[in-house]
DNA sequence: ATGGCGATATACTATCGA
């Protein structure tokens, strides 16, 4: 099973590129983030031709969440628990069978959290929170079980092209960090992580100041594994060069291939 | 120190992202 993640930036303003990936990479599960629509303006109807089953959280303006599976999902969770006066559209979770048994996939849009400190750094700390508790539930399970998506996490010093830039940011703060590396020691495994010691690999290139063309990025976008999922695990692509394309998200598809 | 770019709604400007 090829399981990909990829934050959009406008699932509209990003159809056509959408489009591409899917008949270039042939997944069979696609976590969407950052849709910046409401369910109904989800272009359901341009993917018709692809045959992908649809499963959206959407919201206006901001946010939003999706899973396109090839095969029909089951139990499909709308809501991160553990705070329901939280509207914001960030997570979606799916049981999406495979030739030889079940995943169980979320795919999470974790909270920016910049400015820190402020509310939303607060809001960002809290989320992980809920996140933590959610997996430590999911994990006693004991099933195939990915977290995929962009975690606006940068793990370690050499998942940033130039870690002093980001020394004050949200994303890389030690409170940050701490909390994705009590999440891994639930027990999941970062697949990238799995497959490699190497610096130099990153998921995002800011708009701004010619990042892309600086390769001036960073490692944000994440699948995290349980111990049934890891087991399972063949290889791990980070789809690069969708950032050359024209008018591109700011971010690119991370790829892996479980044996399910 | 700032803005730089791109998207959306609040729309000839403000907010958010990272």
């Amino acid at each position: 099973m090829r399981i990909a993640t990829w934050n959009v930036n406008s699932v509209k303003q990003r159809q056509e590129h959408l489009l591409r990936f899917l008949k270039e990479e042939a997944p069979d599960v696609v976590c969407l983030q950052e849709l910046k629509c409401q369910d109904d303006a989800f272009p359901r109807l341009e993917l018709d031709g692809t045959g992908y089953n649809i499963a959206v959280r959407g919201q206006k303006s901001f946010n939003g969440v999706a899973i396109l599976s090839k095969r029909p999902m089951e139990d499909i969770q709308l809501r991160l628990p553990g705070d329901d006066s939280d509207e914001q559209a960030r997570f979606i979770e799916a049981l999406v069978p495979g030739d030889k048994g079940v995943v169980r996939i979320a795919c999470i849009y974790l909270p920016n959290g910049n400015p820190a400190p402020s509310e939303k750094y607060s809001y960002k700390l809290a989320w992980m929170d809920r996140l933590h508790a959610h997996t430590r539930a999911r994990l006693r399970e004991e099933e195939p079980f990915v977290i995929a998506g962009d975690f606006n996490v940068i793990p370690e010093p050499k998942d940033a092209a130039r870690p002093e830039q980001w020394v004050n940011d949200a994303l890389f703060l030690p409170p940050t960090r701490e909390k994705f590396r009590s999440l891994l020691h639930l027990g999941l495994c970062d697949a990238l992580r799995a497959t490699t010691d190497a610096d130099g690999i990153y998921t995002f290139w800011d708009y701004q100041a010619g990042a892309w063309q600086k390769n001036n990025g960073i490692r944000i976008d994440h699948m995290l594994l349980s111990p049934q999922a890891a087991d399972r695990l063949r290889s791990v692509t980070v789809v690069r060069h969708t950032r050359g394309w024209d008018k591109p998200s700011d971010h690119v598809p991370l790829m892996a291939e479980l044996d399910v």
